[in-house]
Parts: structure tokens; sequence; C-alpha cells
DNA sequence: ATCTATTGATAAAA
DNA sequence: TTTTTATCAATAGAT
């Protein structure tokens, strides 16, 4: 563009492209902070060179700016999560089948062992759920730019149904008592959980992830 | 920059800025674009504007080029994964707790029951065991995004306790039709799921973002 | 890296 | 917004 025109197409000889490639780098990345701060406007620039070394510029922090990214564009990460999603898909319906044959087995277990083991399973189900609670809240005290946001929308969405957990176990447990069968210790019976519909449909809505644990555990990690 | 030159600070007047973001914007994508051809380089531009509206350039995929960008700076990450890392490790310690004592009480299943049920325990487990590890592997596939992989695993936790939420609710039906009739569909039980914790163990090498597939049981998503 | 002749980008105005 | 125009900035080629 100066002692002569050039034509806008990769140019042939190395050292002139090298050359080139960091006078023009420079540039842009200078051009871009220029619009960032004349017109505060948040730029992430990401640059590999031919030979895959990376320069990088953003006017906040690219971790961010990806994060916006990605929020503006949902479907990137679609073709990723419906690949997951599909290979999953065998699996899920046999881990669904073999969850019920869990089922039926502990079930038995508790047949065979009497009302006092009744409340074992749930009760660890619920240390399990403080671990998960204590986990969130520790990891929402990370600091919180906008990716953090993401994250913590997220935990949110965690918390609201650990919160409907808990209030359909204590209403089973409540449930229970009502029924004036043998009394349990304060355990949390699995069985025990019962009615409570109702604060199932105030929960619909939650979109992605229809991904289902069919063991139920609160393991975060 | 031009009838006169300007001061690289942010534009007072809204439409002078708007205008500036404009032609700015559309000079930057350009040498963008001219850097990528002229110099075989893969560039990604991100541009949002102080309303939030989306520009974007790539001379790739976006997608692809944020991967390679993420995995040209793994550290980003690295505090917060180190942080949460050891924020879960005595969680991890409890957890392994809480597993041991549901095998013991699996064993407990298989000793009331006789030598004709003692295969299956194991049997099972071994069938989830490899469905954990065929989830884990792939996922392990996925190209290393640490980011994503935390996202992917609040989404688990959430889907868990999405299915949890079901489950509860479908045993409480089940319950409350055990307590006037006899007779119910099987509902999945969270008590049945103790048996499947004894799988946690075997996995505790995987890092912390795919560790919650040992817990969440092959869902990765 | 530095120089400099030119082209390219763009601030201000319309 | 887009176009025009007068300047300033970026940079191709040479050193």
């Amino acid at each position: 563009m100066v002692r002569q025109k050039i034509q806008i197409k990769k140019i042939d000889n190395l050292t002139a492209r090298q050359v080139t490639f960091s006078k023009r780098r420079r540039g842009l990345f200078k051009k871009a902070q220029e619009l960032s701060t004349l017109c505060d406007a948040d730029i992430g620039l990401i640059v590999f060179s031919a030979t895959g070394k990376l320069f990088e510029y953003s006017s906040s922090s690219m971790m961010q700016l990806i994060e916006k990214h990605k929020m503006h564009s949902e479907r990137d990460m679609d073709s990723l999560e419906q690949l997951q999603s599909s290979n999953l898909q065998s699996e899920k319906k046999t881990h669904a089948m073999l969850s019920r044959e869990f089922v039926d087995k502990n079930r038995e277990l508790r047949q065979l062992h009497g009302e006092e083991l009744q409340g074992l399973g749930l009760e660890e189900l619920m240390k399990l759920e403080k671990l998960v609670e204590g986990g969130i809240s520790r990891v929402l005290k990370i600091k919180g730019d906008k990716y953090m946001r993401e994250i913590s929308s997220l935990k949110k969405k965690e918390a609201q149904l650990q919160e409907e957990n808990s209030q359909l176990i204590h209403q089973s447990q409540a449930r229970l008592n009502e029924g004036g069968q043998n009394v349990i210790e304060q355990g949390h019976s699995a069985d025990s959980i019962a009615n409570n519909l109702s604060l199932v449909n105030s929960h619909q809505d939650y979109d992605d992830s229809d991904t289902s644990l069919k063991l139920g555990l609160a393991y975060p990690y």
C-alpha cells in the first residue's frame, strides 16, 4: 500500500511475508485498541501466525469476551453438544435400565432388612447434598467477570433444584409421619417421599441439559 | 487522524462515537482480513459495541479458533481450577468415605440374599463402571477446554438435580399409592442409588472436571 | 530496525 | 447511514 500498491493475496516471499505480518499485526492490534478506547467497545483479537504462534489482544479479558460471544451465538456449542448428546443416547437408555434394576434391588434390601434401614439411603443423599451446597458457596466466591456470571447462573439453577429437593424430602417425611406408620429415626427415607407434586410444575421451564441422572445422586464432583 | 488529529480516548459525543465506531470497525475488519490473506494467518476478531451488539470476523471458524486459543493459554483457568481443586479435597475424601458405606450396604444385601444374588451387584457395578469409563473417555476426547468442562460440569449438576427431583416426585406418587392401595409402577428410589457409589473410587485419578462423571455417571453431555 | 514515498484510513462536514 | 474531502496514519520496499 505504499511505494507500490500490493494485491491482497498471500505473499509468496517468506521473508517479505514475515515482515509484513509483523508490521500489519502491530497495526491491527493498535487499531483494535484505538477502537476499543474511542468507542467504548469490548474487543478481542486472536491471531495465529502461519507458524502457529499466538498473538492476542483483548480490551477486557479474553475469557470473558469469548464467553460473551458464545452467549450471543449459541450455535457454537450446539454442534459439539449435539455430538456428545447423540453419543450418549444409547448410554442413557442403558443407564436408565440399569438404574431400574438397582432400584429394585435396593427395594429388596429394604424389605429384607426392615424399616430401621429405610432412612439410610436418603440420609446419605442429604449429606451429599450438603457437600454440594458447600462446594457451591465456595466456588461462588470466585471473582465475577462475565464468564463467571454464566457459571453463577448455572449454579443458581442448581441451588433452586436442591431447594426443591429438600422441600420434597421434608414434605415426604411429614407425610410419612402423618400416615402414622412406624416412626423412623430422623433419617429421611427415600420411600417416604410422597406427594408434593405441586412443586414440580413450577420448574418445568429449565432449558438445556435434559440429561437425566437416573441414579439421582447429588454429586457435584 | 484527519481533518484534525484526535486523542485516543473515549469520544464524548454519542453520535460522533457511533459514527467513528462504524467506520473504524469496518476498517479494523478489513485490516484483519487483509492480514489473514497476505500472511496466511488465522485470525478471529470479536467486537461488542458499547450497546452490546456483536460484530465478528474470523478467517476460519470462530469456534475452532477459540478452541485453538484455549489450548495455547490453558493457564487462564488454572488459578481457578486450583482453587476449586483444593476446595474439593475434603469433599472428595468425604465422598470416598460415603462410597465405602454404600459398598458395604451392597455387600449386606448380597449376604442376606444368598448365593444366587451374589454376582449380581458386582456385575451391574461393572456394567456401570464401563458406562462411566466410556463417558469419560469421550469427554476427554473433546479438545482440552477446561473452561467448557467446568460449565458442562455445572450443567450436569443441574441435570442431576432435576432428575433427582423427578425421582423424588415419582417416588412420592408411588408412596402415595402404596399408602392407599397397592401396586405401583416402579419409580426410581433414591435409596437405590447406593449401589452405584462403589464406582467412584476406581476413577480418582481424573481431574476435577472429569471427576463429575464418576458421580454423575456417564453423563458428560 | 529505520526510512520515506505512497497508499489507505478516517475526522469532520454534508 | 453514507459520501466527500482534507489530513493523518500505516506501511511496501529499500536500507
